[in-house]
DNA sequence: TGTGAAAACCATCGCCC
DNA sequence: GGGCGATGGTTTTCACA
């Protein structure tokens, strides 16, 4: 059973939740991932133990890194973005500082919700939040194709939100 | 200008943002939207506003359905979930049954974390959480391809997560 | 680890500006 | 709309089992 940065492994699994947290642990954590802002008396209250001991465990999953913080969950569409676009990214086949140059780039875009690196040749996902496709449009003008390492951009426009969650269920 | 929804609109822009919420609303957002948990009387120092008026700003926000909500964010790969996966699923050309069959489906599966209805033929876009790839092609076997409607899937498996936001920031 | 109580902190309300 | 103060609920921090 190999170890890996505290957690074991076992047939390719990761069993850190059957070893590391308890059925406290995981139904706090429930509780918090939809209710951010619950009270540690009413989190004691629902998993049946005092506010104490919740207390502590919520404060060990921080400092774990289990929680890595907390969130309001806005609308974007009732803030005035109501448009999502998916864009795939190909960078230009150059060194590594493309991709570090592009990343830092993502990061200071306020239109960029999330980004990913894919597998294949230099692939980036993104999801860009604007108030409608004439503020993407000047997204990709202004901003993307500014980006000197960027080779080729694909759109994909979603019609509607069928499940968003923020992580999975615990 | 068209009014729609409450919402005016000038040049093909969403200007609520303009109209409905002033600085001290936005500052509100940004700090919620980071520190979900931050107390009333943080945020009335943090924005120079006695706490009364945040308060009602607060429920107003809330109450006008802009902030949906509170969540404590959640290392997946902590927890015991490391992989993330993106898979394109299209549907059998049938009636609109079928999305309907699927939809319900994916609200039933753990593993998906998001799911967008794409512009196409019956596209969705999925993000599946597991533990590992095991979990992944367990997910496919038991999961998605058991459902009648289901006619293709293609699957994209992301290196790292360059940016991870909840939402655009307000 | 879990319990109970005390002190500090916070949210909320009525009222006034 | 914002600010002030009082009230009741919440969190934290103890000592202790």
């Amino acid at each position: 059973m190999a170890k890996l940065r505290g957690f074991s492994y076992e047939n390719g699994r990761n069993v850190a939740e059957s070893t590391k947290f308890d059925d406290f642990d995981l139904r706090i954590l429930r509780l918090l991932r939809d209710h951010g802002r619950m009270s540690l008396q009413e989190l004691s209250e629902r998993i049946g133990l005092s506010p104490t001991p919740v207390a502590r465990r919520v404060r060990n999953l921080e400092a774990m890194g289990v929680i890595t913080g907390y969130a309001a969950l806005i609308d974007e569409a009732a803030l005035g973005y109501p448009v999502s676009v998916f864009v795939s990214v190909k960078l230009d086949r150059q060194v590594d500082q493309a991709l570090a140059q592009f990343e830092a780039a993502i990061q200071t875009f306020p239109e960029v919700v999330d980004c990913w690196l894919m597998t294949g040749n230099r692939d980036y996902l993104l999801r860009v939040v604007t108030d409608g496709l004439k503020g993407f449009e000047d997204f990709l003008t202004s901003r993307l194709t500014r980006l000197t390492c960027v080779s080729s951009i694909e759109s994909s426009i979603p019609i509607r939100r069928v499940k968003s969650g923020i992580s999975r269920q615990p």
